[in-house]
DNA sequence: TGAGTATTTGTCCTTTTTGCCAAATAGCCC
DNA sequence: GGGCTATTTGGCAAAAAGGACAAATACTCA
């Protein structure tokens, strides 16, 4: 297979966003900025997993985090991930 | 967490992407429709893995299948998709 | 230093994904 | 129908992902 490591690399930075949480999480970054307590409210799931999706998330280059005092301030780095968003909900029209 | 039905389906989509084999078969689907031999020769693993592959992506409404004779030719059904290819690649060229 | 808040990490368990092999199915041609 | 080619499906094992709880870490403020 051709550029398998290119793939393979696009293939990380998908799965990364590829989960429910996740998507919402950097539609919400896309907003503000926000820190970890914000999104465990908003989400209402357990802070240690909100935790590790902002790890995730963090490692695929797609958000970044700031110190700020005793909390951790997390932004969306490329907002031309939510144009992805785009492209799906066109499938979702083509197929109703 | 709001429109979680939305974020579900959303990434149910990109899930099917994030998949180093899947991202090469879009590719090659974009440049010209193909059978599953052709593929399963190009990529080198199991024609029943390639098989499952390309089922994944009919079912994210990514592709679409057509019978000629004995064989089942593959196209791409939203070139869109190429274009998340962009902005993964704009994350790495950020991260570097 | 010690209490308190915010976040991350370790561990465990369950579910999902991936890939191979073998078997089943579908369609063509004799 | 029978052989042939193309593709899909069943079943299994290994690997990865997801989520919860508890414990650890980091930082602030008194």
């Amino acid at each position: 297979m051709i550029d398998s490591e290119r793939y393979t690399y696009m293939a990380s930075v998908l799965k990364a966003m590829a989960h429910p949480t996740r998507l919402f999480i950097v539609d919400e970054l896309d907003k503000a900025p926000k820190n970890v307590s914000e999104l465990t409210e908003m989400v209402g799931i357990d802070m240690s997993t909100i935790s590790r999706h902002l790890s995730i998330l963090k490692h695929a280059g797609i958000i970044a985090a700031t110190k700020s005092n005793n909390q951790m301030i997390y932004r969306l780095l490329c907002p031309c991930v939510l144009d992805m968003y785009k492209c799906v909900l066109q499938i979702k029209e083509q197929e109703d």
